[in-house]
DNA sequence: AAAGAACGCAACCGCGGTATT
DNA sequence: GAATACCGCGGTTGCGTTCTT
């Protein structure tokens, strides 16, 4: 048995809010609240809408305090931090930026932050499978690859590929894959209220949130630890089961990242990390200063950002 | 100046979680 | 405990705008 409707399909409008539509929604709602039933407010009102479409109206646009325009460094930085520590999850990032809403974030982050950061990772792919080719015709480590890339979430993907450039930056000959902020389960639950991320109204516990759904969508231990090394969110150090679990993920991560043969996974790797074979995928553009240009703030601005989300994880 | 491509944003869709009956 | 209804979220789409050729 499906679920019913939440409203007549054919009996409401879609598509853009006209001024007269957004004015009767605000000026009921800032009268007499949303009623704490969205589906019935439409009918209420009178507007042919659908209570989801009404409900989604005011939280993104005719909310009071809601930020509309450019976001600053600040804000940059902690949807960056954020997102490697908890991935896609939008309300949750958006809670620790007063006025800006799930949707904001979610749109800037796959408009600008993703395209700025992550906007090399094309050049390296065409340049490995280009080296790829000319060795062997395709190989099956190379169809090995390509399985991978599905198994993993684009979100997971990119959030590796931030935090081993965040840890190369703190601590160049350390092993990149060993952060708990990829591997959630392999350290303690921790508040984001130790550090600086926390809002003024509401702590939000990152390892909770992250694990509170069973879907874990576009999150790493969801898609390739199911079964007997599943980290469930953190509850304390793995066993040695998981971290051989753990390890043997590392080197099919290797894998996924550098390629076959990538050994130690650093190959190719140069100047405190910042290149990856022989692409400086991380780098925005041609005047980069440091590592992270592409963020607009310093090293040391990144190492207080990762030094956060160390001490929230409790390494 | 025109056409096509790329971009950015608002809105929709579908699903999972939770409260209610 | 099962069925139902609603809420909230994340992913995706559609379309207007801007940029490039």
């Amino acid at each position: 048995m499906g679920r019913a409707p939440c409203c007549d399909k054919a009996a409401v409008k879609k598509g853009p809010w006209s001024p007269e539509e957004d004015a009767m929604l605000k000026n009921y709602i800032e009268e007499h609240g949303t009623g704490g039933n969205w589906i019935a407010l439409p009918h209420t009102i009178g507007l042919k809408r659908c209570g989801k479409s009404c409900r989604l109206r005011w939280l993104n646009y005719l909310r009071p305090n809601i930020k509309h325009g450019d976001f600053t460094p600040e804000e940059d930085s902690i949807i960056c931090s954020l997102y490697i520590s908890i991935g896609s999850r939008w309300s949750i990032i958006a809670a620790q930026l007063p006025g800006r809403t799930d949707n904001d974030v979610k749109n800037y982050w796959n408009t600008k932050l993703k395209k700025r950061l992550l906007g090399r990772r094309k050049d390296r792919d065409a340049h490995h499978r280009q080296g790829a080719g000319a060795a062997t015709s395709q190989t099956s480590a190379e169809n090995t690859n390509d399985a991978g890339e599905r198994a993993l979430s684009a979100s997971a993907m990119e959030r590796i590929q931030l935090c081993m450039h965040l840890q190369e930056l703190q601590n160049p000959l350390g092993a990149a894959h060993h952060n708990p902020v990829v591997w959630p389960g392999c350290s303690r639950a921790a508040t984001l209220s130790n550090s600086s991320f926390n809002s003024n109204s509401s702590t939000v516990t990152v390892a909770e949130q992250a694990g509170r759904s069973s879907s874990m969508n576009g999150h790493l231990m969801g898609a390739q630890l199911e079964g007997g090394a599943a980290m469930d969110g953190g509850l304390g150090s793995p066993s040695s089961a998981e971290n051989s679990n753990v390890i043997s993920m590392e080197a099919e991560l290797e894998e996924l990242l550098y390629g076959e043969g990538s050994g130690s996974g650093k190959a190719g790797a140069v100047d405190g990390g910042v290149q990856h074979g022989d692409v400086d995928w991380w780098s925005y553009d041609n005047q980069v200063k440091s590592p992270v240009g592409c963020w607009d703030f310093t090293p040391e601005t990144t190492n207080a950002v990762f030094q956060d989300y160390t001490s929230v994880y409790d390494i």
